[in-house]
DNA sequence: CTCGAACGAGAGCACTGCTCTCTCTCGCGC
DNA sequence: GCGCGAGAGAGAGCAGTGCTCTCGTTCGAG
């Protein structure tokens, strides 16, 4: 129904496509800060009040290039699972992980917008709900299928955490055991602390050669979550009893 | 040799202070994007161009924000450290991120400043390192007290990993087993997650009971770098076998 | 005591987000 | 087939920004 409509319409979502791929592009080049509506105006060959007709406003600009973001980062992690489909949960687990760590390299302005500071006046609105849970949906359908083969297995909870455990695992990942609600939120928080980590500088003169850091981190987190490799593969690589 | 000089210079260090100070209670209502040097000026009363006078640029205005919200935190962490100095070390570690976290809840727009996405152009310049360093050279100290009484217990790392997590224990603490280096700059970074997602409104109805299951996870970063409980204190709370 | 350095004021430049008014044109409903 | 109104763009303008430059004044080190 939306692929049939008149040629005003027709033109509209074009004009407001051009809008977002050129504010993405100063984005990408310059940063949130130095976002200008007049220069993309400018560069589209248009005055700047013009550009008020389809975003009424620089936030609303900023919350649509948020949601594409996240739609961007969400879909190279589900593109980067379906890549190791069949393979084990733990070996799924690192491969988007990794992939997000990619994405975050290969775009650190727009993840600084979704997973730095906050732009506007606080908490981008309910629109931007589904699309930043993509990755973590991911995640969660690895341990539930690593559970589903009998080979999940979380770490326990102390007591005063079960309740809020439950509530968790029941809200984000029904069927799963109820201490895993609680493991992949924490899991999820620290990813993106060490991606956010590497990419924001803190770990300039600090860790030197990433990859391999980042890798075994990212493991240690899996098997935070109850995640255990199915047989050793390499001599001791995977294999650390923790 | 600071403390006695000319009544101009102690005026100009006053005035520069005066200024951070309305500075810092801008960025503390509005955030650091609102932050503007003409603003700062007008409730100083005096004219914007006579602030040039004492920091060369906004940036450089921020730069000194960003210097003295790491002392801060820093300063936080270690108090928080000294109030439970007899400890065991576990108990420390946990005190200490917890003040981390407190700090932040507290400061919400100075934490965004300096573990948020980089504001200017990009890496903040090499004043700020000392300042930055006090957090995690708190948390060294408490691990390598605890494998001075011999308690450490750090997990093994992948070969792959062992020159590179032997490069940062002898850089960053020299003394302590060399897988340690890699297993704290990991948590360091984890926590920094788990605070920021809180903190930028990641968890909101995700984790609503969050005073607990920061403690655990906190917990559980401890038993990453190697830190255990000495002996059981409460029924399971800290024993979990992770 | 003097002269230069430090200081504050003011005007001004180029830029920003955003509003308001004006005109024109396109295409939908009749 | 046509008229008219909604949608689109242009332009001027407002209030605000960071930053520069110039110009008196004033303070204090030599």
């Amino acid at each position: 129904m939306s692929t049939v409509k008149g040629a005003r319409a027709r033109a509209r979502t074009e004009i407001t496509a051009a809008i977002k791929d050129e504010a993405r592009r100063q984005l990408a080049k310059e940063g949130a800060a130095k976002l200008s509506l007049r220069a993309v105006a400018r560069e589209l060959g248009m005055v700047s009040s013009a550009l008020y007709r389809y975003f009424p406003s620089r936030d609303e600009l900023l919350t649509a290039l948020i949601t594409d973001a996240y739609d961007s980062l969400g879909e190279a992690a589900e593109s980067a699972h379906e890549a190791v489909a069949g393979a084990e949960p733990l070996v799924r687990w690192t491969a988007v992980c990794e992939a997000v760590r990619a994405w975050a390299l290969a775009h650190p302005h727009e993840y600084a917008l979704i997973y730095g500071s906050p732009v506007p006046g606080y908490s981008a609105p309910r629109t931007t709900v589904p699309a930043a849970a993509r990755v973590g949906l991911v995640l969660i359908g690895i341990v539930r299928d690593a559970h589903e083969r009998g080979e999940l297995a979380v770490p326990p909870l102390p007591p005063e955490l079960l309740g809020e455990a439950g509530r968790m695992t029941a809200e984000l990942a029904p069927g799963l055991p109820s201490e895993a609600g609680a493991a992949l939120v924490a899991a999820w928080a620290q990813l993106f602390g060490l991606v956010g980590f590497e990419l924001f500088g803190h770990f300039n003169r600090v860790v030197e050669d990433r990859e391999p850091f980042f890798r075994h981190a990212v493991v240690r987190l899996a098997h935070g979550v109850g995640l255990r490799p199915a047989r050793p593969e390499g001599p001791g690589a995977l294999t650390e009893r923790t």
